[in-house]
DNA sequence: CTCGATAAGTTCAGTCGCCAAACTATTGGG
DNA sequence: CCCAATAGTTTGGCGACTGAACTTATCGAG
């Protein structure tokens, strides 16, 4: 068992922290008499909590609202978008991408660099990494700006207690220590370098900048090789036990079916990945299919329809054993939404069970290829703003 | 969004408070410096924490330990089991069950009273319950211990925000609100009343009780009428956004297969709950389904072998999707375990893409029919274990 | 223009729970 | 009999929040 820790003071400090910072987080503006009222704390705590923030720049002072009636005006507080920010990194097989995101979630810079990753060396591919992380991190010291986190998205199985990359199939990897490698490599030593599977992270993304507002529960998927699927319940994101979660791709919808990889017949991923969609309307890739889709072409309609049938067929044993009201298509899958998502409202509103009481909504990622390195970044920045003390007290040493 | 509350020493305190008491629980018999020790807390605070614990006997001093070695013996600290007691009940088509749990998880106390509960309306079944509720009062009363929680099984859908029952399917409920519905019928006033689904609190029985030691991750299923599921993860009941989760019964695991009463075909229920594998094997009940298997006949042992394929499909994918290392037999299934175990442990093993590293388990349910009610006893006990500073604070004003 | 009403933000003594360290209590061994 | 070792208690101090009084800022009415 894993245990708790015990609780002082700076607990109850480093909460109230957290909890200003995630009150001016979620409605900008806000006055600390706002702070106050919004999170229950005293005007004269919220006084100093603010203070710790502004002095550590996570927040910021924009000087008085505007209000009608009498009385003093509030200082408007927002976060800080010269603040720290957050270091995104993307490992995938065709390429290497960074981006660095700011306190409010917008990203300031990004980068991709093609790169064959393929049944690469992990120390091959991660000298390539480490050498993009180091032009991200130029260019923060060139923008001024402090780097207070990062977040690699890999194409694998990321083990959540020791953040071990355990399988990466399409790198060929197998028991990869990526943040260790990066802060050895990188000059990443004084950072938090937190590693995830790309699809969760994808799904994190959309979250935190899909505007999909008020949607705070859904599954996420996307079709490229493969099929990925990241959980969001309840505003954060769902790994699992040991954060090996939203393996979606083996299940089986169809007793017969084509034989997969992994020994079964009929997996979804056979018949609802990418590849197959293409083979089906015998496409030569995915802008031809594209096109022939914008050209009304019988057979690739159909081709998309017949993927939405078992796609919708395994998302609706998630949603109904999750209890979630939303799916929101990502990567490929956003792609061909305009075709895709009204096959797969219908099958989904016949099989889930909730259906008749609260719609399920099927959303359109607008992230596009961007989604895994935003949600890392993202994730990264979260770690600042869910826990502002700790990463004060950390930049207060250093 | 709910918006998380401030903290301040009181918040601290009840922390510690659960993590005192929580280490008591964990390794019984340990004195003021085991728990020091094991907590990171300072002998002061515990001893103070201590006492406030035993003052509302919740803990109890059994003397000294038996040591080797020099220095003084510490005094065993122990759950009281005199202390105060949860009550189970469980709302059931047939019968009405209650229980009293004391804190250390034992059954003090228990009964259950048949009742034809099915369509019958609200208020008559409550007003049953209610009768079976004064009597494990009374019980309380004359054993003189205090009732410290209570929780309430039901075979229904329980939104988790507002502890509604939104859907009884088999008692033809809709919308009852069953906490408040007891508190006014059943002298439950100054009692805090958890409810919540069947399936799932028989799946929290089997972690609290079931004696499978260790496992803290697991997916329970039980099929009497249909299938309920309730999933345990990492020493949790988790029951999803809105406490619906756990939804199994309408897996599709053949695409032909015959109709469901929710209208689509091949759900899982259909194939695989008690009633399709008394019609397969062509026996009138349990019992003789029973008798048929033990004395080894064919079409018994065919019939189980044939449930077994679509529950291991239907249970792979959520072993998949979720990460979780073993599944427990609860319900019909326990009593099926001998010959359905076997045939369900090979198609998990084919399908469940991390079995090769690590194998997954088939448990049995020891509970039988109990699972349910000792479930809810056991939800109400957590709620003082878990959070006992709230429950002191509440017997001290009451 | 001044004054009163209203609201934002700050200051300060008070309270509460934890911690560190010193102290008391108990037990086995030389 | 005294010492080393371990359990548990007492005491003074500290940090973080609270409540209430206080200061600052703004508007509108007379």
């Amino acid at each position: 068992m894993i245990h708790p820790r015990p609780a002082g003071q700076h607990t109850v400090r480093r909460h109230n922290c957290a909890l200003v910072l995630g009150a001016i987080a979620e409605s900008s503006g806000l006055s600390r008499a706002g702070v106050a009222a919004s999170t229950g704390l005293t005007k004269a705590t919220v006084s100093t909590l603010v203070d710790r923030l502004a002095a550590a720049s996570l927040v910021r002072d924009e000087g008085p609202q505007r209000r009608d009636g009498p009385g003093r005006r509030g200082t408007s507080l927002s976060l800080n978008p010269d603040g720290p920010h957050g270091l995104g990194v993307e490992i995938a097989v065709d390429h290497v991408a960074t981006c660095l995101v700011d306190l409010t979630g917008q990203v300031r810079w990004s980068r991709v660099s093609p790169a064959a990753n393929r049944a690469q060396s992990p120390g091959r591919v991660l000298g390539r990494v480490a050498k993009a992380v180091a032009a991200a991190l130029a260019e923060a010291a060139r923008r001024g700006v402090v780097v207070g986190g990062a977040g690699v998205a890999v194409p694998g199985l990321v083990e959540a207690s020791t953040g071990l990359l355990r399988r990466a199939p399409n790198l060929g990897w197998q028991d990869v220590d990526v943040p260790a490698e990066l802060r050895a490599r990188a000059g990443l030593e004084s950072v938090e370098v937190l590693v995830g599977n790309e699809a969760n992270l994808a799904a994190y993304a959309e979250l935190q900048a899909g505007g999909h507002d008020g949607v705070r529960d859904f599954v996420h998927v996307s079709g490229e090789i493969g099929i990925g699927a990241g959980l969001v319940l309840g505003g954060e994101l769902y790994d699992g036990t040991r954060g090996f979660g939203g393996e979606l791709g083996h299940f089986p919808v169809s007793s017969r079916g084509p034989e997969c990889s992994c020994g079964a017949r009929g997996c979804l991923e056979r018949l609802a990945a990418q590849e197959a969609i293409l083979e089906r309307a015998a496409a030569p890739d995915l802008p031809s299919l594209l096109g022939a889709l914008e050209s009304g072409e019988r057979k690739a309609v159909a081709a998309v329809r017949a993927a939405a049938r078992p796609l919708g067929t395994a998302l609706s044993s998630v949603l109904n054993l999750l209890d979630v009201p939303a799916v929101v298509l990502g990567g490929t899958y956003a792609r061909l939404h305009p075709w895709l998502a009204e096959p797969l409202r219908e099958e989904l509103t016949r099989r889930v069970l909730g259906a008749p009481w609260s719609p399920i909504d099927v959303l359109c990622s607008p992230l596009g290829t961007e989604a895994a390195v935003r949600g890392a970044a993202a994730s990264a920045v979260r770690t600042i703003v869910a826990d502002p003390d700790t990463f004060i007290a950390a930049s207060g040493r250093a």
